[in-house]
This record gives C-alpha cells, structure tokens and sequence, in this order.
DNA sequence: CACTATATGTATCGATCACTATAAAATATT
DNA sequence: AATATTTTATAGTGATCGATACATATAGTG
C-alpha cells in the first residue's frame, strides 16, 4: 500500500467522537464539533470514518464492545457465585461507568433511546441499541432461571426486565446528577427484592 | 386593546408544539418545523412565544401541568387507600401516559434530562426538570414514611428514589417499544418488593 | 527518479439554522 | 372615517449545517 501516513490514530479518534456524542447526543454534535475537538481536518475525518451517520454508528459499537460488554463477563463467565451476587457485581461495575468522570455521565445507550425515532437519528443505531436491550434481557432472564431465585420461565423474564428497568433509571437518573453511591443502594435494594421475593 | 386577532390558538399551538418537541428532542426541532406542523408564519411564532428556548420552556411547563402532575393527584390527594394502591394508581396512569399512542412514546422529561447538558440545550429547563424530579422525590418518600411502610426516613427516601429508578426506566423501555401491559407488570413487581421488604 | 496511492490543508458548496426587517392586512378606539 | 395597534405574509439576514473539490504533501513501488 503506498500513501501518505494518517497523521492521527483512528482508535483515540473513535473514542474521542464517544464521548462527544455521549455529552451532546448525536443531533447536537456538529462535524465541526468533532473534528474540532479531534485535533483534524474535515476530509480526514470523512476519509477514516465516511460520514457523520456512519461515525455514530461505529461510536455506539466501540461503546458497546469497550464499555457495556466488559460489564456483563460476571454473568457470562462460569462461576460459583450466586447469581444475585453475579448481578450485583456487573451492576455496580455498570454504575461505576456510568458516574465515572473520565466519561460523560450517564449511559450512551439509554441517552440514544430516548433520542431515537427522531426526524434525522440513524434508524440502524437505533436498531443495534434495541437489539442489544433484548439480548441482554435474555441473558438476565437465562441466568435467574437457570440458577435459582426462580424456575418459572415467565417469572423470570418479568424480574429480567424489572432490573434493566432500574438500571436504566439509574443511568437517567445519575446524569442528572445522582451519585454513584445513591444510586448503588438503590440497586441493592432491586436485588434484595428478587432475592427475597423468590420461595427462597 | 386595538389590533389584528390572532389566527390561531396558542394553547393549541403549544400543545402541539410540546409533541413535536418530544418527539425529535430540543436540538432536532428547528424552528421551520415547527412553524410547519403549527401551520403559522415564522415571526407569528416569535411574537407569541419569543423564541425557540423559551418556547421549549413553556412547554416543559405545559407538560408537566398537563401530563404529569395530573398523576399525582392519587398520592397528594388525601383518601384512606392504601399508600402501595396510591402509588399504584399514581404510576399506571404515568406508564399509560407514556404509552399513549396518541402522543409521543416515552417520558419528555426522562427524554430531556438525557439531552440536557449537552452544549445548545436551555439550562433553566434542565433546572426546572430536576426540580420536579427532586421534587417528586420527596413527596413519595414523605408519603412512603407517613403512611405505613418503614417508619425509618432514611429507608423512605431509598424506596422512593427506587420507586422513580423503575418509573424512569419504563419511560425509557417504552420508548424503545415495550408494551404499556409489560411496563404495568414490571412496576406491580417493584410495588410488590416494597410492600414485603418492609417489617409487615 | 518516476509513478501511483493515500492523507492533508484550504476553501467552498448548496441547504438549513435561528431569527428579523418591512410592509400590508385587520381590528379596536376616537 | 381617521388613527392607533397588533398580526400577518414575504423576504431576507449572517451563521452554521453536512459534505466535497482541488491542489499539495507524503508515502510505497517500480
């Protein structure tokens, strides 16, 4: 391959554009705003990323493997912790993120579902977000069916989608300004609840 | 008062204005879009609102007075139910609110604060929606420990902002297409949690 | 070195942004 | 009827939007 060098590394650049959409949501952040804050030119940006929709939707991606995915390793991978001590430790790793000051606050996923089916959001965004809501609903349902608290398939869903619903609160809740220990409480109170709500 | 009427109805102009705000965010709306949806002229809607953030400001207002404080009836107003069956009502009419497909999915304030802190958006509206969420907070939580439940504040204040960690995350979930049915079970189970956790 | 390929900086495109100057139309008061 | 007042419609402001044309700079390859 011949050619002049990118003068910029394509990974920080990604990461970069993160957090400004993550601050700003994507139908505020303006081009000039990212390749502004991303230290390069208009052509450069459009040259490594193709366009603003494009970008965003490889911004919500690298979120997603970087930021939520790690989060859910303490359900995923065998362990013989109960599960409700598996949950607590990938929600709390999930709060940490959300109130971590190196990040905006708050959850980029949660953030873009609330400004999706919008005039100009990216539709296929949106979907990715969706799908990746159901599929982590399913991987909560599965696990407290399988290893306790309840064994009633339904049952297990409802308290799958009750705790995402916390969590989600939660995330609104700490970008506007909730702390991160508040907001740990709080998710102990929601497990504590499956705990003590199942025959035991 | 000398002067030409006014051709259109600016309660009906606000309420429509309050829909197409929640429906695409504060920094999606342009001004032509609304001025095109509320079928007036662009300086018509300058005059009668002054201009698109104070416009948003009014509608914030609207919302709250219309949409949701209405809800809040069932805890505020003073009846001998139960609290739990207060709060029931209190949150279904919320999650029907939410649901309603004659208005936009979701919650505009849970939408709002998701957008807020970005760079374009008003700062007093964001002010004026955590006030009522703080708000909010502290009449669930003064009801909570009133009226049965826990007798500890500390413990009151933790179930209210757990209880409005569930409301939020509905908004959000519903939003992204989860049914009103779904929702109205998931806040049943959060309900149910903070009637058996206490001491009976 | 010549050739090709990629990235860069500059300068700009038409479209849309929030917003307004101006004047005609319409209503009340005198 | 004359006048004062408010809203209307038309047209346009400078600024910014997302995206690109073009020439220069820098690299690998022959």
């Amino acid at each position: 391959m011949a050619g002049r060098k990118r003068s910029f590394d394509r990974d920080i650049a990604l990461d970069k554009a993160m957090r400004i959409f993550w601050n700003n949501g994507y139908a505020a952040t303006s081009v000039a705003n990212l390749t502004s804050e991303l230290g390069i030119n208009t052509p450069s940006l459009y040259a490594a990323f193709g366009n603003k929709e494009q970008l965003f939707k490889e911004v919500i991606a690298h979120y997603i493997t970087q930021y939520t995915d790690p989060c859910y390793r303490h359900i995923t991978e065998p362990s013989d912790t109960h599960v409700i001590e598996k949950l607590r430790a990938c929600f709390y790793e999930l709060i940490q993120k959300f109130s971590d000051t190196e990040t905006p606050l708050g959850c980029l996923l949660v953030k873009s579902v609330n400004e999706s089916d919008s005039a100009a959001f990216p539709e296929e965004a949106t979907r990715h977000i969706k799908q990746f809501g159901f599929k982590t609903q399913k991987l909560i349902g599965a696990l407290i069916e399988s290893e306790g608290v309840t064994n009633d398939s339904a049952s297990a869903e409802l308290q799958a989608r009750y705790l995402l619903s916390v969590l989600y609160g939660l995330a609104t809740q700490i970008r506007a300004g909730e702390s991160q220990q508040v907001a740990e409480s709080v998710m102990d109170y929601a497990l504590n609840s499956i705990q003590t709500s199942s025959g035991q």
